[in-house]
DNA sequence: CTAAAACGTCAAAAAAGCTTCAAAAAACGA
DNA sequence: TCGTTTTTTGAAGCTTTTTTGACGTTTTAG
């Protein structure tokens, strides 16, 4: 098992010591953060495959850092914390934690834990890369960052779904997309609603790029879901998918 | 409307109907396995977005069925036990699972605890998929990526089951089969119908492949069923086949 | 607080694919 | 070769999926 660089944020010196040692001694790399306020340059030079965090401070809001990592990372985060009730336990879950482990804490469980993350994190998954901002596919570009899309030279001003669905979209040209997919990606996991929901939004953003531009289009692969095509004249066998 | 399917594996009836009932609400599609040694033809086809378990069962042991899904699955597991000894959690997370909550359980937690895992394994993760979704056969490929037939350097779109077909098919080059097992694996185990209509389906995805591409063409094995085959000028021995 | 924009739901209509059927053709066995 | 069995094929009807417009609700902006 390659090294494994872990941050520990927690006031609490004693506790995060007697960690550092016993995780040093399975072979990991380890970050002692005691002033929490300090996280963030922290966390950008190192780069940890884990995060462990208490989330009660002094002087600032462990779950907004808690949330605030999750924002600009998926390194899987453990809270450690003496807070034991059920209410906290499901707010750092759904701050996005991915797990809650309650002090005084068991060395081998905890170590036990850190290890199942880290491997559902690389082991059994590749990381999306969510750096990406900007997709350009010849006269079509979508930027997230300043949440246009630009439209043969045309700034085209999208509602949030639909920016986020042809974003996705033309991030993997030609790939077919289920409905369930793009709830998944877009929507987020945790939304329950009718599937059909995407047909509408998919039937308002081919109002607004296809009278525009003729290179790339929205197909639908019948009984299968979506996909951003590139437009061709020439369809010969053109069964199962349908030009708009 | 991404419906998460669960599946529990528990002899506790009273447990897993709790349960069941909680995450039906929260708008999962649960199956409850009671007899633990039937897990693997359920997990075959339900195949779950997670696994709640137990490992304490009578007739059969729980950490073998923990670690034979792990073998064959990167599905989130999360063991549900009375047994609470850390020595037990340590062994569950070693043979593969992902959490590990004690009986009796809080709901509110476990149900967070869920999500967090289900979230991980897919929304911030995408899987790493073993399985194949393109064959390359000369100048024949099929993608289910892209649901996209390339015959000839010409893109062919066909309907979804002569997708899948050809790309049975093809994926086995030469293997016969017979229409039942194409029924089975292109129109689902549960399918009652005349299988006459894999007949009519064959000769759509013949006339698509046909005339284009000579170097693999569908072949009838007399009496027996369907085959990819390489296409041969003299085919003297031909008891069996026929050209088309 | 109001108005506009965005979003979600629904049901009718349209489109595409799927299945069945029966006649015709082909392959087989005696 | 002849009769039987199996496969091919075209067309019609059926089912499922998708599109679309309208409308009610929620969120955002001023």
């Amino acid at each position: 098992m390659p090294l494994r660089k872990i941050m520990i944020i927690d006031e609490d010196k004693n506790s995060s010591e007697f960690l550092k040692a016993h995780l040093e001694h399975e072979n990991s790399a380890v970050e002692m953060i005691t002033n929490p306020s300090k996280w963030q340059e922290k966390f950008e030079s190192i780069k940890p495959d884990l995060v462990i965090m208490d989330v009660v401070f002094q002087f600032v809001d462990g779950w907004q850092i808690c949330k605030d990592i999750r924002n600009q990372s998926n390194c899987p985060i453990v809270i450690l914390s003496y807070k034991s009730d059920v209410f906290a336990k499901v707010l750092g879950f759904e701050l996005g934690a991915d797990d809650y482990v309650i002090k005084p804490f068991d060395t081998k469980e905890l170590t036990a834990r850190i290890k199942a993350q880290i491997r559902r994190a690389t082991k059994y998954n590749v990381p999306k890369d969510s750096t990406k901002t900007r997709v350009c596919l010849d006269n079509l570009a979508i930027d997230m960052v300043r949440y246009e899309a630009i439209i043969k030279s045309q700034k085209v001003a999208l509602p949030p779904k639909e920016m986020q669905l042809l974003f996705l979209l033309a991030s993997n040209p030609d790939k077919v997309y289920t409905r369930n997919q793009l709830l998944d990606e877009v929507w987020g996991f945790e939304y329950y609603g009718d599937s059909r929901t995407v047909d509408v939004h998919i039937k308002r953003v081919r109002e607004k790029i296809n009278g525009a531009s003729q290179l790339w289009s929205l197909k639908t692969i019948w009984g299968v879901g979506y996909q951003l095509q590139k437009t061709q004249e020439s369809d010969n066998a053109g069964s199962g998918t349908s030009e708009l």
